[in-house]
DNA sequence: ACCTGAACACCGTTCAAGT
DNA sequence: ACCTGAACACCGTTCAAGT
């Protein structure tokens, strides 16, 4: 590899930390905008994510990215389907010994998935899922979940209420891991677990008595496991066969 | 009741349907501020709730709210926990012979108390409750649990799980329920059944299998009961003695 | 067809100044 | 102590104008 003076220069070194404003030259496409989009969830939360601060990463002006995408609520839609699309869904073979666990795993997938981009999960919440990675996800989800034994209409419905509890878990799990993360939000953990147990409790006997337990975090995945197994015992309870 | 020409005069007749700006002689105070950041939740939604527009509404500027309230985040927590306040919550003297039913009505409160604020749930979610009102209604839910028979971890977790539920659910139910409220709304909701009746069988054969059951809605709550009832089964099971 | 500058109608929050 | 006007640093989206 030689370089001539006509060559275009390789771009110059810069300090990490900030997305770069990209070559300007290179055109503009949904894929190089859902990049970035994804890129300031990823580096500042998805609170972070504007239509204006996309654009000046991409080295251009906001009204450039509607030629594009229709607006910030598609951009949402396909920073989701570009997360669906990464996820690593092992066709499960579906087997009716293992089922349980099989369930598990999906939505632990899932789950771990959506928090590898913060609070993204939010923008998930609440959303008919049409574009067509998140609808392979699904449709493999239903696959696993007819191996089970289950009536139609409680497989069609559970494959709405694991997600959503994938979901609503993740989105959670971000804000505790996001809060542990800096020093003033460890320490307004560590004063919500103050607080809990100093409760009176003549107003809230239960509460005190439990202070323990509810506070109690063994592992980062502690709560999402649990109710994930609760979920996963009472679809065992509806099992027809 | 007689009026002589010193009294100020009764306030002029106006136009429903919008908020009026309330007399700026009445001080400020959280309540309020509280009172009509509701009233824009209720007449307009989540998304249309700003501190500029409740400021408005009590005809102030802005600024003047943060001399009762430290900003929005606080806003929004005063406003889950009037909320919270208003539920109905009959201390229910657990009965273990009852009590998965006791559970459900418990869990059923929760959800429509929230329905009653539109898109107001997504504001709850993922927020530590500290607010009086609403650690009350933890309180009761805890001593209704402490009757079924389960672990104090089981216990505590599942005063999480079943709130996270009743919240993401209202969410959900919400936005459902505001869409079906308008002629496009409509529209899409049933373009969205037919785009899953068409969804191409090879590339998606579970989806376009049940489409019938993934579309079903026999009643609004339908969904919200049948995950209230795998969640609470799955409780069940979880019972020690 | 794709991109852009400028504008419109908004945000939350701060702060010096008033009463 | 409580309130305010004005400002700061942002938003999403549109639209006429450019290439």
């Amino acid at each position: 590899m030689v370089f001539v003076s006509s060559d275009p220069l390789p771009p110059p070194p810069r300090l990490a930390g900030r997305a770069r404003a990209e070559d300007p030259r290179t055109p503009l496409s949904r894929e190089r905008i859902v990049d970035a989009a994804l890129a300031v969830v990823d580096a500042d939360g998805l609170d972070a994510l504007s239509m204006r601060r996309v654009a000046a990463d991409l080295g251009t002006g906001p009204a450039s990215l509607y030629a594009h995408v229709a607006g910030k609520e598609e951009l949402l839609e396909l920073c989701i389907d570009r997360v669906s699309s990464t996820l690593v869904i092992p066709d499960p073979d579906p087997d009716p010994d293992r089922w349980e666990e099989q369930v598990k795993t999906f939505v632990r997938d899932l789950h771990h998935g959506l928090l590898e981009h913060r609070d993204l999960a939010r923008a998930s919440l609440a959303r008919i899922p049409t574009a067509p990675a998140t609808l392979v996800v699904i449709d493999r989800l239903l696959a696993l979940l007819r191996a089970g034994g289950l009536s139609d209409q409680v497989v069609a419905w559970a494959s709405d209420l694991l997600p959503q509890y994938a979901v609503a878990s993740a989105y959670e799990a971000s804000l505790f891991i996001e809060r542990m993360a800096t020093p003033e939000g460890e320490r307004y953990m560590q004063d919500v677990g103050a607080y809990f147990a100093a409760l009176p409790a003549v107003r809230f006997p239960n509460i005190a008595a439990l202070a323990g337990p509810l506070m109690h975090n063994p592992t980062p995945d502690a709560r999402f496991e649990f109710g994930l197994d609760v979920i996963v015992r009472g679809l065992v309870a509806l099992r027809t066969g």
